[in-house]
DNA sequence: TGAATAATTTTGACTATCCAAAATTAAATC
DNA sequence: GATTTAATTTTGGATAGTCAAAATTATTCA
């Protein structure tokens, strides 16, 4: 029994959930998944449970779902038909970085794995998507590795941008206006908690105030100094 | 309401099955319908009921179904979809000719718009697809011309081959490697009723015998003799 | 700790799609 | 024209996925 569509984005839902919480209480509660599905509350909790069933999650009831090995490993599978087609769609197709997410989230249920080997392949196998979001290897391996955001970064030094976590279009459009995309180097200046604010040095200089919300969503890395001369 | 897969999928299967009747009785008879879509006859009916509701097919009770306007439409932006998919992952994924059907048929469903737009720019309009079936505009619109089939075109007459209308992967590797793609021109020598087969010349006079039945499903027209010197 | 609130689960019901097998209708044959 | 055969439709039932609203459990806060 190959996964249906729905079942791979509970999956995946699932997945993205457990990201922002802790290794040991990986618990994503039902509400909460429920939400980022579209989904009723209840049909959210009678789906999980028939997911347990089927040994892809483990269920807690009244606490939270997690995905068991199996489950993590169809996750990782769907995110990385969704990142490739992503990064597809922008770098062969000339898509807007800020229109894939959606086209991607059709598409990521319906590719073969040979056709998505051939994107691997064609892509020259890429490391992350234009959102700077890690591409799961064909085996399931994610390579993870957790970077501050504008928020928790040092002040006053320089770091990279390395992932954006917002797929809306409207916030990735203001990204792209602002040079914020990954890749590119800033330095946050400034933060105020009562303003509830942070002032960034971008490119050449050129400097934006953002506000913490915003701020959080942008994931950076300590830009090395040996590389940059 | 857009329509779901599964409608698509009827409409697509009544419309290709229309395409071998004459333009009066095109009426589809639902064991056809229902062998063409691999389900049980009982479900053919009841789907068909149920687009003729909507105003997609006219049904005839125990006579067969036919397309509406909406309906051929419909059908004929799913074949645009289809076929569009398929010369791109020939043309830009480089896939074979023989392997893309199964994937586009999954894909056709599931591409937005946008997408078809990009692709069908990014191939320069094509008028047809990897095996010489016309290619629908985005209106809805087809060019349908009909050719003679090798059982049927002139003896010893130089022909083109424009389409092979059997979609089957092994009869697709033997037609591409007896040179008998969509745009090769060939010449049928002899027709042999006892024997059920017919002798072709090919490419540098490459002689190749072929049964009756295999004949009949390669497509051709009449070589232009002033286009070739 | 006990009531008010919030989250979760259960229940009953609905839609789309499918099948198997019985019943019906049409077609073919004698 | 009556009967056999073939095609089609009906019937009863299954599964996946969904919702709304009632019932339950957990949490919060006074």
């Amino acid at each position: 029994m190959l996964p249906s569509s729905t079942v791979e984005n509970y999956l995946k839902a699932i997945y993205l959930g457990e990201g922002h919480l802790a290794d040991d209480q990986r618990l994503v509660p039902m509400g909460q998944l429920a939400s980022a599905l579209g989904v009723a509350p209840g049909t959210a909790t009678t789906m999980v449970k028939a997911l347990a069933e089927s040994g892809l999650v483990e269920y807690e009831p009244y606490n939270g779902v997690r995905l068991s090995a199996a489950g993590e490993k169809l996750a990782a599978l769907v995110l990385r038909r969704h990142r490739l087609i992503e990064l597809f769609l922008v770098r062969v197709m000339g898509l807007g970085w800020d229109e894939v997410h959606d086209e991607a989230e059709q598409l990521e249920h319906h590719v073969s794995d040979r056709l998505i080997e051939r994107i691997d392949e064609m892509l020259g196998r890429p490391e992350v998507d234009p959102h700077g979001d890690p591409i799961p290897k064909a085996d399931g391996h994610v390579a993870r590795h957790e970077f501050d955001t504008l928020l928790t970064c040092p002040l006053g030094e320089r770091v990279t941008v390395t992932r954006v976590t917002d797929q809306e279009a409207p916030f990735l459009r203001f990204i792209e206006q602002h040079n914020l995309m990954p890749g590119e180097s800033i330095e946050v200046e400034a933060r105020d908690e009562v303003s509830d604010s942070v002032r960034l040095k971008g490119r050449s200089d050129q400097r934006i105030t953002i506000g913490m919300r915003a701020a959080s969503k942008v994931r950076v890395s300590a830009s090395d100094a040996s590389s940059r001369g």
